[in-house]
DNA sequence: CGATAAGCGAGACGGTACGTCACGTCTTGGC
DNA sequence: GCCAAGACGTGACGTACCGTCTCGCTTATCG
């Protein structure tokens, strides 16, 4: 990950500062474009307009790229306080189904699976992942909780995973089927996805 | 894909009989051992005692390979008719759960998420992994609503995508967190996750 | 080198007569047309209308062949009994500087410089260049030397060494500046070489 | 061939500066220890420790690495002023038959054949053997006609077609005899060379 | 005549080298 | 000391050819 700003202030020239920027636009782009075969540092490199050096200097190697560049737009998912349970999981499931059928979210799961997939460094990008999304939707469980909407003993995890599972799946089918993007049918399963959530964890 | 068997029987020397099978299993063990990087096709030719162009005479490249040895082993997938719908969907979500804890049945995730990111090749595979999987879910629904388990207006995909989402998510969150597999736990969740659907279908 | 005709007269199917002679020719063709580089059996194979079994039958190696096709060809050069020294070896020039000038026999001068290069297996290759065309000259001395045109003492080697290289030579130098064949440019040169020769010898 | 020095400066890493002639002699001490077949380029490689891209960023292929590679070394031939024909003519024999028995002088003989025989890319290479070896006899024969040793009307090119040639089949004969160096031979084939070519334009 | 044997065209096989390309590092001059 | 450019060593890619092998077929001799 790169070395966060601030830092002594180093003597020679400070680094460009928009170019972590770009490189991570570029990066994103590229993967979306070419995914991980395909996806190569020239030519994120040459797509930012940076020298690879630059690139270098700020990420170990290319996992260390794409998976900061996917992180960046993934902690994006932001939620609201709807003042009732439904609505805020109607937020935030809405908001997760239209994030995973862009290029930024979906090129998020695809990292997150190949992330999963090695053992040795999942350290943090697995925590950031599960933090990040789980966060929000403790967040929510609180707040619900709180007001007396949710039991307190239902572990939040239940919902995460219904939630991001069923967004996930459906992302999937959809590409693979080569159906179109139709903001109506994602509100429809939004809301379909949140009432059977809403069912399970007041069984 | 393999040419698949029969054709004209042509002339020269036949292709040998057990090739197939010894790459793609060597495929999937290097895909297991390794990861998408790190899986090359000398190493695949190595392990499996054949020469290159015994692989390439069969593969037109890595991703089809690949793609294929994953498709053969997510096929295996095969249900029992238990006699009730719970039963069914009990035993297909618990193979299910195993599946993806797999190797195996994990590699067919990832590249399953590869292909549904090419646009151009996937007609082959999707359809593969859309017909297998959901052609089972189908015949567990079909006999339900014969037997008047299941209201005959509901679509099986409903069934399909709660199942394989809530699978693959909990595969991939355990894998996150650096957990064991458990056998107990797994049926634990099937049965928790088979009765979120029965109390969908039936709401 | 291929197995001679006669034998004892084996039980199987006989060799196709006109086998080898085809293969031969191909290679020679081939050979001529793509160099050393460029020379493929599978080619002289399909060429020659063959499978490579017959081919690999005749020869062990891509060498043998090679080795004997141009072997056979440079084998044809036969002289006459003119009656007079200068005579025979402006036959002998001649048809030489035309051997040279000819495809194959240009083959020959490669072949014989490829296999000069390789110390192991040179045996059968330079005798039979050395035999051949040195007989011939070794014929005509004795001639001369009958006749009392010549100094018995004179090693015939000393005419073999002028004539072939000067005609090799004089092909390669053509080959490099591009200059056509001429007929007439030929025997102008034969005749000047010849005259030299006689001057040495007679010194 | 190599890109030669110069150039406008380009902004990159230069290249390496013993790299390429550390690659050259690589090459030919490939080619004499192993021939064509045997010749590869990983070996080059692996010899010059370099790596492959080094080699190919050079040399567009095979072809152009031992023609080059051979070719600088063949240019290295030099001649002296003695004072008298006989004695230029003596040192250059005699450095000839001394380059084509060894190793490298032998190689440029090979690929002169081969690069003679290959139609299209004969230019650089035929224009530099021609006339680096030419242009040292032309000069040796200016120098004898200005004193007056030698008839103006003579074209050099016969003087070097008798030397080149008969060097060319002496080095080829005893390569195909097995028969070994012998400077003193060398020095006696020399003089009855030279000797003879002084007979003929003499004559 | 049928059995046996070898040649034959076709082409798959295990290897190995080809020439290309990407990785992550290193080395310039310029800012 | 950061930056753009780009050469570097390494190693996998997918192709092509080597020399071997395995088919089904043909063409001979021998019993």
């Amino acid at each position: 990950m790169a070395t966060g700003a601030g830092g002594p202030r180093g003597r020679g020239r400070p680094r460009t500062p928009g170019a972590e920027d770009k490189i991570l636009a570029a990066a994103l782009e590229e993967y979306g474009e070419h995914g991980w075969s395909g996806f190569t540092m020239d030519a994120v490199a040459r797509r930012a307009g940076v020298g690879k050096s630059t690139v270098y200097l700020r990420w170990h190697d290319k996992d260390a790229l794409l998976t900061e560049a996917v992180t960046r737009h993934g902690i994006e998912l932001t939620t609201v306080d709807t003042g009732t349970l439904r609505g805020d999981l109607l937020a935030l499931a809405g908001n997760l189904l239209r994030h995973f059928h862009s290029p930024a979210g979906w090129a998020t799961i695809r990292v997150t699976f190949d992330v999963a997939s090695a053992h040795e460094r999942l350290g943090g990008f697995s925590r950031a992942v599960s933090q990040v999304h789980g966060r929000q939707v403790e967040l929510i469980c609180q707040r619900a909780k709180d007001r007396g909407e949710m039991d307190p003993g239902i572990w939040p995890g239940v919902v995460t995973e219904a939630i991001y599972g069923a967004a996930m799946i459906n992302s999937l089918s959809e590409r693979l089927e080569g159906r179109e993007d139709d903001e109506a049918y994602l509100d429809e399963r939004a809301a379909w996805l949140v009432d059977l959530v809403l069912l399970d964890i007041t069984r």
